[in-house]
DNA sequence: TCTCAAATTTGATCGATGTCAAAACGCGCT
DNA sequence: AGCGCGTTTTGACATCGATCAAATTTGAGA
């Protein structure tokens, strides 16, 4: 375990913070002290500022990443340019891992939304990794099943809720689960999370004064809602 | 290679059709002899009428499957019990791998859209499997991998693209690549493209007389597109 | 070929959400 | 505490797609 932190401390630029999330993302938390070590020897640190790109659609994929700290945005664009958010990553989220058995370029473009810190991995290495480790192929089911999932939950959110409900339920998934009142502070600006729920800010907006006759008050990042129950009957 | 055979005349009811598409499965293919001999030996086989549950979201999740004939229909309700479907499986499709590693319940409802003859896996003895056969464990990382990639495209086109222009893409996905004319006939009815286009069957249809201004005709399940290059356009 | 139920299309209407513009607000900075 | 910029909200409007109902077509089976 020593060798560990020595490794990572090795690698600048890792906060104490970050080195936590790192630890504790699924992706890692199951390997073994081999397997650990081998996975951040192909693993390098990145800090980027907002807005800046990661990677493209249509890039060669040979790597994919860990958001250790700040938002990253995975979206694509249509032909008059417009964006559409496919998934926003959140500190201890890892994306791209689909690259290391479904093609060689990626599918859409990476953003990062805030200052970001990232772990990259080496695809070709874990890629490698994983045909030997079977604590490591583990790690890439575990983390391909529940971002399908995820995936799937969005697809049905999207054509089953309207607007008020996709946000309710946004709520409602980050709040302490009895009935009562409760309050949240949004991680992130309002037109991030506009974008993960697939609508125009002004939309999100909108759905925000819709919740306030179900007891939802909004001021700037802090949501209180009145009654978690009352808003699970949207 | 004669003991795999055999053992598929055991499991009755195969046809030699069925048995075609089962081994051209991704999820089979890559496998060596003696996974193939244990991936068959936790399957039995199955054959459904149109419109049979198959599963049911909540369900605890003991099996996945292959279609080998057919359609299903992988879906979820909202509160009032309208449907939205989540994704339609195909001959060759396997569904709800992501419960290898993902969770004991089946998230969704699984029904079938026509008469259908299913590969049923017994999902702790492939579980087993996968950790000890770097094979299997490869071949489910590549159709979680393609799973996921699909529904990020889902996502994204909901998100991004009008009726006629899902359509539109539909039509391409399945064309030869030229830029000529062409036709394809679809491979079930129009509702339950509908429902995989995230329409409601009216949308559909007046999303393909929209695209008669471009050159596409449609009659019963015959599609003909007078120029591909000019449907790329929309 | 004929029949009939089921699937699809068409028409009319409505509600939800995107878009653009302008006003209001929140938050970090000094 | 006040300033100023970027974010969010509000308003007006246009568009898309859902819904309901009715007409039409399709295709399986007699």
């Amino acid at each position: 375990m020593e060798a560990i932190t020595d490794m990572m401390n090795g690698n600048l630029k890792l906060s104490s913070r970050d080195r936590a999330v790192l630890m504790k993302t699924p992706f890692l938390t199951g390997l073994s002290g081999s397997s650990l070590v081998r996975m951040l020897s192909a693993m390098s640190v990145a800090s980027l500022p907002n807005r800046k790109s990661i990677f493209r659609e249509g890039d060669n994929a040979d790597a994919f990443y860990c958001v250790l700290s700040g938002y990253v945005r995975l979206y694509r664009l249509n032909r008059e340019g417009r964006e559409a958010d496919i998934r926003i990553c959140a500190p201890g989220d890892t994306f791209a891992e689909c690259q290391l058995y479904g093609g060689t370029k990626y599918r859409y473009h990476a953003q990062t939304a805030e200052a970001v810190t990232l772990a990259k991995f080496d695809m070709q290495a874990v890629r490698d990794l994983a045909e030997q480790e079977k604590d490591v192929a583990k790690a890439v089911m575990m983390s391909l099943s529940s971002h399908l999932q995820a995936s799937m939950d969005c697809i049905a959110n999207d054509r089953l809720h309207t607007a008020p409900q996709r946000v309710a339920n946004y709520i409602l998934n980050r709040c302490p689960v009895d009935g009562g009142p409760a309050a949240i502070r949004l991680p992130f600006q309002k037109s991030l999370l506009a974008g993960q729920l697939g609508l125009a800010p002004e939309a999100l907006s909108r759905a925000f004064s819709t919740l306030r006759k179900t007891g939802v008050t909004v001021r700037g990042r802090v949501i209180q809602v009145g009654d978690v129950g009352a808003l699970r009957e949207i």
